[in-house]
DNA sequence: CAAATTCCTGTTATAAGATAACATTGCACC
DNA sequence: GGTGCAATGTTATCTTATAACAGGAATTTG
């Protein structure tokens, strides 16, 4: 479970046991590619695993870095395929606020109709379920970003 | 009058009157930099021009090239700060999914919590007041992306 | 099993978007 | 009319992203 209770503050922002985190996250990705019948490949999987590291979104070129290190691909191409098909596949999002990338931490069956929120204090982004506020009738919606940015309740107590 | 009513589809959409859009905003404009004493120079006056000549987003560098040809300066901080200058006053907005700008179509005295609606057929973007989405307690929010990529109705029209 | 096909990884090269730092001009105010 | 600040402009550089192509691994098909 990684989806926090919609009325209380995200788990991102909170202390909580990021082993379990990860677990659940590499498990469901498993999961969701057997299912949707896609490959999650070496470079694929570390991608994700770095993305896991924290819930700070990373820019493409800071996991490039990182995949470089370890004797994968050193050139934009890498990271960004790597990225686009853990986009595509739901396993991570583009914040588009930032140009960067967290790793999905939705429940499983849950939603995903996400909405993130960014503090500008720690740089964590927690996401969140929700619904899309209300639009016009006769616009036929097919993706939506919906991103808040602002400060936690942690920074907000250290800013005062 | 430049917002539609909520139930209908937004008048960007739709043919309208465009030349009212354009004095509209530009009345308004000169009203609000009065307010706020905040100068709208010629630079800054010509890009919310361009702006307003389609209700279909510009990148920087778009808008840099029309500047350049008309005799303002012809690199990137020239058009980069006239835009910052337009954002930060509420005069346009930053479409974060396309990395571009769009002039603000709201209505005076209307609450500022745009959402906008991107069609990928014919590349116009509306601006619609929405309310935020519900957010978990806690989070102070600063500013908020809202952003729906879909067909306008013109457009499911042509697709089918 | 081998050939054909498709998907994946990697490369080079370049495009597109954005900002830092500094010089110069002009306007505002005393 | 000089002082100070805001605005404009430049050069240079940085960050983010993609197109186009070559080689290799996995999967399918005969």
């Amino acid at each position: 479970m990684s989806i926090p209770d919609p009325s209380g503050t995200p788990r991102e922002f909170e202390p909580h046991d990021h082993a379990h985190c990860v677990s659940d996250a590499m498990a469901s990705a498993e999961r969701i590619c057997a299912e949707l019948g896609v490959r999650l490949t070496p470079v694929r999987r570390r991608t994700l695993e770095i993305l896991l590291e924290g819930h700070r979104p990373m820019g493409a070129y800071d996991v490039l870095e990182r995949l470089g290190e370890e004797g994968y691909g050193s050139k934009p191409p890498v990271a960004y395929r790597a990225l686009g098909f853990l986009v595509e596949n739901g396993l991570a999002h583009r914040i588009e606020r930032l140009n960067a990338f967290v790793a999905c931490s939705r429940a499983r069956g849950q939603s995903h109709a996400p909405a993130f929120l960014i503090c500008r204090g720690c740089g964590m982004v927690a996401e969140i379920a929700a619904g899309l506020p209300e639009l016009p009738e006769g616009f036929r919606v097919e993706k939506a970003t919906v991103e808040a940015e602002g400060l936690c309740v942690s920074c907000q107590g250290a800013a005062a």
